[in-house]
DNA sequence: CCGCGGGCCTGCGCGC
DNA sequence: TGCGCGCAGGCCCGCG
């Protein structure tokens, strides 16, 4: 499920467990991921403190001692999960890689559709990685405003819901809030970018940094509960107001319209035909 | 440059 | 209960 609010979920609850801890050991279980782990990630971080945790997009950034930055996307179906270290531990199916941190916590990247990845880049890496460096504005960031998005998108022929996944517009929105974002902003999906109005762009904006916002508020707030037991990072129950609920009324009052499922692009969209013009 | 379709993997839920 | 199918929230590549 990760998108944005989840990856920045997972990087909040990383953070009081790693930042500042030293990678005592790296134990790899698959190389294979979408992307090759380096077959010596292990020796290259191994003795190295954590300095800090970032994310870029949808990456996490694992910035540690020495010249290289750890790079971690957790794809479609990623977790990182944090054992305490205090009951008994045993590794999980896929499970592919286990970071051993000072202090006894684990930190386990397990990734069933291995459509992940944990890979190195040379510290500063934004500049010099093709993936970083081809991301759009961080939607939460002032880079993104509505002149940007309507000078961008005004350039597309298509859907504007196929080109708000292009993580070269804007960073960090997946399949399920870009559904709820365009609701929220009563944009059809299916209205080209290149006939989006100043005030679509305005309240698309609006409605980004909206569900963006208050999704990663559902995660602090999944945050705060977190135990330690089940260790699961980053997924927390939310209510989407188009998302997935084809058939079901919508929830705007008075609209009395259904919420209609189509495909662009080979992926689903859910929105009011109502709503959203 | 843009838009689309396919591929990468595994697991789950559905209809039969 | 079992089987086959479609589907899944990301991203990259190649084609037109």
């Amino acid at each position: 499920m990760p998108e944005l609010p989840e990856v920045e979920t997972v990087r909040r609850g990383l953070i009081p467990k790693l930042e500042g801890r030293i990678i005592q050991k790296v134990e790899v279980y698959r190389y294979d991921l979408r992307v090759p782990v380096p077959a010596d990630l292990p020796s290259r971080v191994e003795g190295r403190r954590i300095e800090r945790i970032l994310r870029r997009a949808k990456y996490l950034l694992f910035e540690v001692e020495g010249p290289e930055t750890i790079l971690i996307h957790l794809g479609m179906s990623g977790h990182i999960f944090l054992d305490t270290g205090s009951g008994d531990f045993r590794r999980q199916k896929h499970d592919h890689v286990i970071f051993h941190i000072s202090g006894g916590c684990r930190a386990v990247f397990n990734d069933v559709r291995r459509f992940g990845s944990v890979d190195l880049l040379p510290r500063g890496a934004p500049e010099t990685d093709e993936r970083l460096r081809s991301l759009g504005p961080e939607p939460m960031g002032n880079a993104f405003s509505p002149a940007v998005l309507l000078e961008a998108i005004n350039r597309r022929s298509g859907p504007v819901k196929p080109a708000l996944l292009d993580q070269r517009l804007v960073a960090g929105l997946g399949n399920i809030y870009v559904s709820e974002a365009l609701f929220r902003a009563g944009v059809s999906p299916r209205r080209k970018g290149r006939n989006i109005s100043q005030r679509q762009a305005d309240r698309l904006v609006d409605a980004i940094r909206s569900v963006l916002g208050e999704a990663i508020e559902a995660g602090g707030s999944s945050l705060r509960d977190f135990t330690g037991t089940d260790g699961e990072l980053g997924y927390f129950q939310h209510r989407f107001q188009v998302y997935d609920r084809e058939g079901l009324a919508c929830s705007n009052k008075n609209c009395g319209g259904r919420v209609k499922r189509i495909v662009q692009a080979g992926r689903s969209t859910y929105f009011c035909g109502r709503c959203q013009n």
